[in-house]
DNA sequence: GCGTAACCTTACGCACGAGTAGGTATGCTC
DNA sequence: GAGCATACCTACTCGTGCGTAAGGTTACGC
């Protein structure tokens, strides 16, 4: 019935592990370029190289695979701050490092952040996911500035510091996205400005040097 | 043959313009409680009280109807915002007034806030839409912080400039996520969080006070 | 060489939801 | 109180795309 005829033996066959990743790469890439909705399962399948039971046989449902590779990128990207931000070194350093990282892993994916995160923020099932990786680097972030400030001698309620760490990530997603849509733009100097907001600002905050509404 | 019994009169007659807006406020929150897929007209139209042809005879396709939940609600929010700055005031207070504005919006609609624009910033059609009230306001605050450098007698770069208001756009952007999602925060005290991180580092760069990345 | 298991395919069922066709009631004007 | 416009309804069509059933094909052990 099919006319497959053997001059085409192309399709070799492949050991589960390297076509799994050869399916994210290609989930990545789909769910970049159409949003979480509109990208097709056939056309992951076909931009794999693949058909389209075998994506359900190895990564489950569409819904899964998206997780899979939030899952698979947001471990790489963990991975290259913490090995930049070695926890020895003085405050500053330690955040201009991480930045330097995060924006260097941006800048280096980004289709694979830009998307993938944005639509992340979306829907439901995929929001508590990206909120739990946020909440790991809003701790990290909390923890330094907790650290830097005992060493100040000074100490500040939990709640502020998680708010003023939440203002920090907050503004570096923010610089991600820009910096995704701007492929011109260096990540290193993308990190260098957003120390310029953030460090002066929160060097301040540590020398106990705040801002109060006035009384108008 | 359908058992319309006349004891419900039940359904007032209502001119356009009053439905149109009880659609708006049923999609708003249906938008909000589902995202942009989920939701669904169905289900619009029933929370508006309204049968689903009314939706498409007045505000037309889904998408279209999504972007005028993001006008309404963008212009109503600019509107809270360019009442409150008044351009006379010096630069702290100017930037004062507007985030406690902003705050207090997003404080006082937070379901339409969080899921609105957190869906926007998704899918494709929407971004752009998203994008141009954003770029409004980077606008109004890089203008905000030129002022204040000419009055100093310094000056840097446009696209200096654009970077540091998009960080603290963003920064508030997610502050205002994060108000969203803790419905127990004020926005008040939410804002002199925001002043304290923005204002502290702004008004270093605006006396010159620079950071610069280490030699390492 | 031959079975068996893993790999991979084509081709379909099926649900769900956007958008529409066509008809009914109600108020307003003269 | 006839006529017209506008508000409003029920009940469909139809595309789209997820997920699957059932069957080929290659590698590898013995």
């Amino acid at each position: 019935m099919l006319a497959r005829v053997s001059s085409t033996p192309s399709f070799k066959r492949l050991p589960r592990a390297v076509r799994e990743q050869q399916m994210l790469d290609a989930a990545v890439k789909v769910f970049s370029r159409r949003g979480f909705h509109a990208a097709s399962m056939d056309e992951i399948a076909e931009d794999a190289g693949i058909s389209k039971p075998m994506v359900y046989a190895y990564l489950g449902t569409k819904e899964e695979l998206f997780i899979a590779c939030l899952h698979r990128e947001t471990a790489r990207m963990m991975l290259a701050i913490a090995g930049a931000a070695a926890p020895d070194l003085p405050p500053d350093q330690r955040l201009w490092r991480g930045l330097r990282a995060f924006f260097g892993f941006v800048g280096a994916h980004r289709d694979g952040w830009a998307v993938l995160y944005r639509q992340a923020r979306g829907s439901q099932p995929f929001a508590t996911e990206l909120a739990a990786m946020r909440a790991r680097l809003v701790e990290v972030v909390a923890g330094m500035l907790d650290h830097a400030l005992r060493a100040r001698g000074r100490e500040v309620a939990a709640t502020e510091l998680e708010v003023v760490a939440y203002a920090l990530v907050g503004a570096s997603e923010s610089l991600a996205d820009w910096l995704a849509d701007h492929p011109e733009a260096e990540p290193e100097k993308t990190a260098t400005r957003m120390m310029n907001v953030a460090w002066l600002g929160a060097a301040q905050l540590l020398d106990g040097v705040t801002w109060r509404p006035p009384t108008d």
